[in-house]
DNA sequence: TATGAATGAGAATTCATTCAT
DNA sequence: TATGAATGAATTCTCATTCAT
């Protein structure tokens, strides 16, 4: 029960992670807005739109609370421009692939390999998605940007596809948008339910050998029908 | 014979003015817990476990909020209770497809139909499932019946691939929960998110015929990888 | 995080002391009383009137709620009831010391003696009153028989005094209503504050040694005032 | 230069009807401590910790609610600090009374005097010490700085009893805290249950005339047994 | 650009008490 | 005499947001 009287309002926790800040820090615009958006990420991540708290984002930033105010007008525009930030992470790594650069099959392995360890190291993009669409995608419908970024990306995956039909490897008249969402679904699903997977199944999901599993079953199942006989 | 004087209490609460008497419903107390578990599972659907709001629970299941803590402790205790019951109305739908007794390529195909058309037709399910994940399975972790009601289902399916494999129809050693968890996932990932997908590919994903077609991709991919050539 | 469903109604905490009762139990309304008002005893000593919980006074007296405003009313009248019965056992008690049969010094010690281990083995009497003064004794005030029931133990030490000093060994032109209260006081106030006392002086009031030191010094600073030298 | 685009945050709070404009009281961290300080004393003294209102205590306070929140925690905390502060008070006014350099007798006089008189102008220092009393010391035994506020006031105690007894006026072994309780007690219990002692001797405890004679009882009783004949 | 002080509108939860049988 | 079901009115505490500097 701590108590607190004296000048400084009452801190419910430990004080955050950034030291107390008796003075006013440097500023530096560029380096508040990140730090407000990293921060975002994380409290959307781990607790939702609506669970999450502008108090602990301040926080975790260490800015003073009034200042996400300042660059991000509400707790609904700071979410989008997390969503936002989010996308451009993942496709600007996606484009790193250069898928259209390697053969077929080879490209089709990597873009179900980068999914899976994508999703595994950023677990927070999952449920930043999650949390989108509980809200049904309203907060994205407002982006401009946000189709545009992935036009490449279909494009690419289409490419793939074209060039392994025609090298008679893959089978033919396969829509490389639903093949796309397949394929995410597959690590989507196990990795963002993790958790009810493991209870219900009573199965460690994320112990090594499981992932290497995992893996390894969605290769199969995706080349076990893509690819022609 | 009461002992009691007439002693005032501190301050009276104010009488109530006048009985509003619309007739009483009946006092059914099974009643008043379905109708809140109802009301509940709507409410935790459409806006997650933060969002849900007590007092719209009441409103919906149309009891005085105040009976709610009466059956169920509070709200976290009420998530509980509805995730339980919507696991078991799932599992019992399941049951009742009687995989064990239809053709293993026939019982493939049915589970995943069914899997995509109860997704379909309870998309509060999917929004349920993925604020239990947002709160790492907190609640479902402190279920006792929840494993026990999902070794049924995997005993099923490695019937059925055992018995397909038996048939030189199935590849061999094909993991059931495996298999399931990709089942599921190829419907869950599709319809959960179904909304920042449509608009990031700026596509309808739920119109008649996207549905159907996605209904037979997924059929294409398991059992492209399922059946033996 | 307990889960309750089904029909019972949910319980914040393990089952009261007395075993659940399925079947009403026998119908004996003096008995009845009589625990409500044990319990209550306990739970407003306990709690204090405000901090008090009929709830838990239902629970610890093994009667259904609705029972207690049978045969009391309500809160307040019920807090009197209870009043009454803790004056009418010390008073009673008191009676049974025979003061008058005895010799006035001898008196004197055994009214100090009593008191202190009256109110070391009821701690609940003190508190009782603290709540009662802390509402200025509203309920009190509407009791018709606590004066009458206090008459007699003035007399008593009246006497006490006066047979004292015809012997020459008390001083002349002491209050008995004085006296009391200071004797009653010296044990009241270090046994009722026995816990801030404790830690603000930083020392084990209750231990075994301190009893007895207490109890001397009590002793001593009554009859180093009352005797005459 | 703000990032964010003006996105409607999902349900817009109603935006208040008009400004009071009472012209605002300044910002003053300090002085609003103060006064929520100040009204908590008010009313915890009058309710107990578990009758207290922290609208009450807003509302006397002139603050908005909130505030109570955003200085001191919660009510446990807000009581604590009442607690010490009032401790802090009479500790405080009683150092004033340099008993060290007066003599033995009078220091005595005095402080039974400065007890009484504090008591009587201070009933809220009664109630509040019931109040932390009935809770066990909860609060009192996570201050820091209880005990050190103590030691000052028990040490003065036994330089006088040295003094008094060097000049072989007072008895000798006497023990300061065992004293100063029972001085506190002699005030403490009087003016503490005045409301039912009155009614229970159904005399006027507090009258100009009772008054008198209650001190000058209390330091002949003192005196009596402290004195060496 | 930055911040400490302040707030109105809820939010979950509690509580004494009454209803209906 | 006894009880499970039900409730209106608080009560503590929270939260996004704004004020004033």
């Amino acid at each position: 029960m701590p108590v607190s009287r004296k000048l400084a309002p009452a801190k419910k926790r430990a004080p955050p992670l950034a030291p107390p800040a008796a003075e006013p820090r440097a500023r530096d615009a560029q380096r508040s807005q990140k730090e407000i958006l990293d921060a975002a990420l994380d409290e959307f991540a781990a607790h939702g739109l609506g669970g999450a708290r502008m108090d602990r984002i301040a926080e975790r930033a260490a800015v003073n609370k009034r200042l996400i105010y300042y660059y991000f007008e509400n707790k609904e525009s700071l979410f989008l421009a997390v969503l936002e930030a989010a996308y451009e992470n993942i496709r600007s790594e996606e484009q790193q692939l250069n898928l259209t650069q390697v053969e077929p099959l080879e490209a089709i392995r990597r873009l179900i390999a980068f999914t899976w360890n994508y999703y595994l190291a950023h677990p927070e993009f999952l449920t930043l998605l999650n949390s989108e669409n509980l809200h049904r995608a309203r907060h994205l419908k407002n982006s401009t940007k946000i189709a545009a970024m992935h036009s490449p990306l279909v494009a690419t995956l289409a490419d793939v596809l074209e060039r392994g039909h025609r090298l008679n490897l893959f089978r033919a008249g396969v829509d490389p948008v639903q093949l796309y969402i397949s394929i995410a679904a597959l690590s989507y699903f196990y990795l963002g339910n993790t958790h009810t997977l493991s209870t219900i199944f009573d199965r460690p999901l994320l112990a090594a050998k499981a992932r290497v599993e995992r893996l390894s079953h969605m290769t199969d199942l995706v080349l076990g029908y893509l690819v022609r006989d």
